[in-house]
DNA sequence: ACCGGTACTTAGTATTACATAATACCATAT
DNA sequence: ATATGGTATTATGTAATACTAAGTACCGGT
């Protein structure tokens, strides 16, 4: 979610969509709205409300400086927990 | 965990040294008893109780039938969820 | 006036992660 | 004997996370 918003504000509803077109298709609006609850407890990102024509007002996220710095980390995390699960799953039989 | 367990009946003590071996460095005992009784909870793992000569007994872990088909599932998983995390990091900006 | 799609919020449970500390066994050195 | 250090499991508690179901509300079209 870090990842998706850092490409450009979007919001609870827009994110939910993305994720299921990226295969997480099971995905609903409840869990994805704790993350961006999260997020916001943490200070990670920006907040912007706008209207809409076809429905309510959304909330538009974007990564404010810390969020950038967390995405970072993630991806640095990232890099070593996947290259040992996946050293793991070289040797196995 | 499941694994490690795989490749032979090891047991808790074991696990979290090999664990701190493969760069997970910081974990503890604590933390990997926790997960050794979820499997046994789950019933995903056979358990046998040997002496040791250099301290108190082993209780060593093997995967039973469940085991196995849950760690074949998690790789299943694994190559799902880090295939599209890995498309999201490349095209990251 | 209702319906379906859009959109956020509330509230609750179950699971997971993790740390700290306690207990106990054994070998070796003092 | 006893102190110590490595080996090993167990107990207990807290915080974070995952997830679901249901509720509220806004809007356009029939």
């Amino acid at each position: 979610m870090l990842e998706i918003i850092s490409r450009g504000e979007t919001y609870g509803y827009e994110i939910t969509q993305q994720l299921r077109q990226l295969g997480f298709t099971d995905v609903v609006e409840g869990t994805v709205y704790t993350i961006t609850m999260r997020l916001e407890k943490n200070n990670l990102v920006d907040i912007e409300k706008k209207p809409s024509t076809i429905g309510p007002p959304r909330k538009f996220y974007t990564l404010n400086t810390a969020g950038k710095a967390h995405l970072e980390n993630f991806w640095g995390k990232w890099a070593f927990v996947s290259s040992k699960v996946n050293e793991l799953k070289n040797k196995r039989r």
